[in-house]
DNA sequence: ATGATATATTAGAATTGTCGTAAATGCATG
DNA sequence: CATGCATTTACGACAATTCTAATATATCAT
């Protein structure tokens, strides 16, 4: 029943799940982008941005518009976002509780 | 500077990006369960239940108490559900605008 | 210490993901 | 229609995941 669910939950999540398109995602934040402008941005090849955008607009995590030759990416659906910023602090929490430990640890 | 980030959050999202795995933490959204009731209520072998729940302790994503012979697992951080959540009503969404569309290509 | 139960780890095979190079497509302009 | 620019696709090499089956560890009771 709810297999299926998990199936596609997990399909969004693997797209989430590299470091490269989570930067591109986060450069998409403060609006359209064209894939050159991706390009330079972020200082990946040409083919591996689209290979990944590729992957994005497959998982419907970012939507496309065409303007003359070149084509602007943009994040379809903002709790995308929201939920990466959750993840994002939930990651700095442990990052800060790391470093209580360390200091624990060493007795600082 | 921040690629660290990037990488450290694409390392979350992998460990979200599997369908076990999500079904152990919607299962576990109920409160924590040892090990063996997890195999129970999912199905899945133990070694693979143990794999699955290495990743998600390794993650940080779920938090583990030992009560004699049994380890009980917790989710760590509620935030992690929240993200999930988010990401399930994005699919929802989806799905709907899918069906709509379905139902506009033949003509209803 | 031995056995019984719960959990974890390992190894190996099959599948899947990533990236680079090169070739191909789409669109605009001369 | 030929050329140039933006983007995508194809394909091969390599790395990473996932599963099963077997083995190992930990805890408790006897």
């Amino acid at each position: 029943m709810k297999k299926e669910i998990f199936e596609l939950h997990a399909e969004v999540c693997k797209t989430l799940a590299n470091p490269k398109r989570l930067e591109i995602l986060y450069a998409l934040k403060g609006g359209e982008l064209s894939v050159g402008e991706i390009v330079e941005k972020l200082g990946i090849t040409k083919a591996n941005v689209s290979q990944h955008l590729a992957l994005l607009r497959q998982a419907r995590v970012v939507s496309t518009r065409r303007d003359g030759v070149n084509i602007f990416y943009r994040i379809s659906n903002p709790k995308i976002v929201q939920a990466c910023g959750l993840m994002r602090d939930v990651l700095m929490e442990q990052l800060a509780e790391g470093s209580k430990f360390v200091k624990k640890a060493k007795g600082i």
